[in-house]
DNA sequence: CGCATCTCAGCGGGACTGACATAT
DNA sequence: CATATGTCAGTCTCGCTGAGATGC
């Protein structure tokens, strides 16, 4: 009764399901820890690459400019990150990991690795590696 | 500095980007359409299995049936799908698509095909089949 | 001047929860 | 009785837009 293809066999379909069900788990692992995505991924930004400015740790973890806004609001408050203005230029904060979010951080990474190895469960190691190339090729 | 993976190489983030940035072409283009996702998902599972439930549609598109609902009222007001009470089952009803949904459903089917090709560009004829497979063994 | 940064307010899609009435 | 369906109301994360104030 169709010509179309099946919508469970293209890419974006498949990309998406894929994604919603890694984000579901994502989502209520950090929620035991009483985080977000943005929460981690701005923590990771800065201890990957060191203090920086909102603006280069929003692009980084690639979240808006607005959004990190809020995001480093909780953290900030939480004492996982600190804010401190930019004695050289005036207009930016210098924003920077703490030793507690260091130390959290690292328990969320832990989180996500357990998330990472059920949701690639079904591939062998090969094929993980696959993804995770062909992945990359995407963004 | 760190002993934390980088979070760039890691396969939900992976799987995150490339899915918003798929999404996001997906959006701007439906937008042009007046549609959603949702809208699609519907239409497009009614196309390939017929008419069903509500609750089976919600099944086969991946959709709440909570979101069934609303999803349904617009493509009912629209004219592209119809909705009518299960004679043999009254708590039921028996959504099918009209020809004015496929037909839109054709358009929509076109305009993904284009976003499919943009998503996937970067990678060789070998290299999307491999992704596919790949991603349908994840869901 | 143009441009970047930070901040605030708000929007919209998508995924989900809880509850309820009804029917099987 | 338990279960399934349709409906409604509401929540949450995420991604994004627009505007404004400040400083380069």
């Amino acid at each position: 009764m169709t010509t179309l293809r099946r919508v469970a066999d293209q890419p974006t379909w498949l990309l998406s399901r894929a994604n919603a069900r890694a984000q579901a788990l994502l989502h209520g692992a950090f929620a035991d820890h009483g985080v977000r995505g943005y929460h981690f991924r701005v923590l990771a930004a800065l201890d990957e690459h060191g203090p920086a400015s909102q603006a280069d740790v929003g692009r980084r973890a690639g979240i808006d400019r607005s959004d990190v806004v809020a995001t480093l609001n909780e953290l900030v408050g939480d004492g996982l990150a600190a804010r401190q203005p930019d004695p050289s230029d005036r207009r930016r904060n210098v924003v920077s990991i703490t030793r507690t979010g260091t130390a959290t951080l690292e328990r969320l990474q832990a989180v996500l690795d357990d998330v990472q190895d059920a949701v690639v469960a079904p591939l062998t190691g090969n094929e993980r590696a696959q993804l995770v190339r062909l992945l990359r090729k995407l963004s």
